[in-house]
DNA sequence: TTTTTTTGTGCAATCGTTGCCGACATCGTT
DNA sequence: AACGATGTCGGCAACGATTGCACAAAAAAA
């Protein structure tokens, strides 16, 4: 950061003589062995799916010369003709969130033991990028869709859209009322309930809430936790001492800008709540940088799966969501959905719990 | 961690009409309209594309009718047609890896504006799974590959099999000598000249260290310059001060092992340097649960590009690469081979200065 | 020997799109 | 009047794979 890069370029010189960048290159097909063996390439077709119709000694013959050319079936020309395409997408706001890609690897750890490939997208918090990646995952035959709204996302048409023509969407984190479908969440109001409560219990009293996106369904359910257990005990909510990050922390001046914000109530915050991996993060470099000690100065709890917490100084109290056993749950579901003979009527809500990891 | 999770499910009743999820759904075509229009496919389809043989009437039509039934083009049949996909596929060991997800953020911030989908797929370091997505990848017609090489990965055939059929393919970060094509990499033997002089300079002169899987490019390159270090200020280079582990840090009692080990040299070991997102982190957090206070207890300097360093306790010195821009040039090349009208004969391997960043 | 059954294979359509060629009609030119 | 040029459009084939139907040859039954 500041300053130029700097770059060395070497340029290799050597000339490759098999290089045919230009020629699309090509693989082999059905047709090459039809040719090879004489055959037609509805034969060739079935002896490779083992049809009963065809003889052992054809098929024996088409099994070996499509393994001695190394023929593999052109996934595309199926997707065309079957109109599905063993894929599944996903969309999430960053892969560079903990949460996210933590929850990636559960979905990836099913889908491909079902034979499904997964597709990751960022919306990079942004209803415009979210829409492009939907419809061109969708245009390319996905099966079906998980997805993690976007801070920006109050539209959701362009999930209706293909979700009313049939499209699987499996919604997970960052869910909606607007779509009937299954859908994966954590506690989030239990989550921000206790975090409140320890802050209480440790004193604290004017408690700022630093949260995400407002028409977002974490930040709504975190706010009504942070409130409930704000009222349980006897302390009065104030506006003032909560603030929204339009774009989930990813942009560090709007965190500082928040946090400062926070602290120009009067009498000051002595506590912080945040919601959100990014949120977390940055408000413990913006409290870092402004000299705060968290516990001593001020008392701090937030949503993260960072996993070097530990290791902050002093180490943080946070709220870690099971993001992996969520990212197996949504692909479960969406497997269940994509695979289900009849249309899926009834869809279910899987809430996973958070844990409080309390710094000692 | 530790203990069941607690899933709450709450099943959802209402049952929703339109819900038609078996049925594959169906997106309107160019058959469409020329139906609608007593017009046939090619018609409609040169009108789309804007053909001059298309009088200006007709043309009206047809866009008017498109735009009126939501028209998009199918993407797999364009690319069954024209063995293309504008996507380009992008293969990394681990997305939860701060330099991986700034280098992806790098190559899409130029990808979306030339008009090319990036599909990321993860390694996790194996060999196995690197190949099974690099076949995917392929076979599902994407225009060119980013590639950095998996720990496992001493075999590269399933690259030459493509490349040498014509597939462009840029290499970054663990990059490779047997292919001869574009590269994107850090200066790595200068980063850790840097990193290892910085700890002789503060007094270490046994420094340990802690890196990947012996084949890797970026493994050979750190440990050349952490020699070539010691060397330069007369310290003798030892065997047991170097430990490779194979995953890169992902299993956390790997990396537990190696540093036991490290530690049971003789003597202790003064200064420990890690190369490596993952293993920079993990081993900062085995020394942390060893009790042992990094700069006091021990010196410690590593290669991350995570964005909390600042906030570890004490902050460690760090060695970034510049990611982002990493990435931004790896696009870039595979874009200008896609493109390319002739075979490409000339290789450049760009080579990006790291920074250290020097705890205060 | 004739008819029926069985077995193995090929033809052609399909998926959505585009390239190529040919079919007209209209106009202007010689 | 005959011809070529131009403008506008449709038909066919192809991309790679699957599949219902038809058809052949061989085997079985009559």
């Amino acid at each position: 950061m500041g300053g130029g890069i700097k770059i060395h370029t070497f340029i290799s010189c050597r000339i490759v003589s098999k290089c045919l960048h230009t020629m699309r290159f090509e693989t082999p097909t059905i047709k090459d062995i039809a040719r090879a063996l004489g055959l037609s390439t509805s034969t060739v077709s079935r002896a490779l799916r083992g049809s009963y119709e065809i003889s052992d000694e054809t098929k024996k013959l088409v099994l070996e010369h499509a393994e001695k050319i190394n023929y593999r079936p052109n996934p595309i020309a199926l997707s065309l003709k079957e109109r599905r395409s063993r894929a599944i997408g996903v969309i999430v706001s960053e892969i560079a969130n903990n949460f996210f890609s933590q929850a990636i690897n559960g979905i990836e750890s099913i889908a491909y033991n079902r034979g499904y490939h997964v597709i990751i997208s960022q919306s990079h918090e942004s209803y415009e990028r979210e829409m492009v990646n939907v419809r061109h995952l969708a245009s390319r035959s996905v099966d079906g869709l998980i997805v993690s709204l976007s801070s920006e996302s109050t539209n959701l048409e362009h999930f209706t859209e293909l979700y009313d023509k049939g499209l699987p969407i499996v919604f997970f984190d960052r869910i909606t009322r607007e779509i009937e479908t299954h859908k994966v969440t954590a506690n989030n109001y239990q989550g921000a309930y206790e975090a409140t409560e320890h802050l209480i219990k440790n004193g604290c009293r004017r408690i700022a809430h630093l949260t995400g996106a407002p028409y977002l369904s974490i930040t709504v359910e975190r706010l009504e936790g942070y409130k409930d257990a704000l009222a349980k005990n006897g302390i009065k909510y104030q506006d003032s001492l909560v603030s929204f990050s339009n774009h989930g922390g990813m942009i560090t001046a709007e965190i500082e800008e928040a946090v400062t914000n926070l602290f120009a109530a009067k009498p000051k915050p002595d506590a912080i709540f945040t919601s959100g991996d990014r949120l977390s993060t940055g408000c413990l470099s913006v409290l870092h940088k402004m000299g705060l000690r968290i516990n001593d100065d001020i008392g701090f709890v937030g949503f993260t799966n960072s996993n070097i917490i530990d290791l902050l100084n002093p180490p943080p109290t946070v709220i870690r969501q099971p993001a992996f056993d969520m990212g197996q749950a949504a692909i479960e579901l969406l497997i269940q959905m994509i695979e289900s003979k009849r249309p899926v009527t009834e869809f279910v809500t899987k809430v996973f719990e958070t844990e409080m990891l309390v710094s000692k």
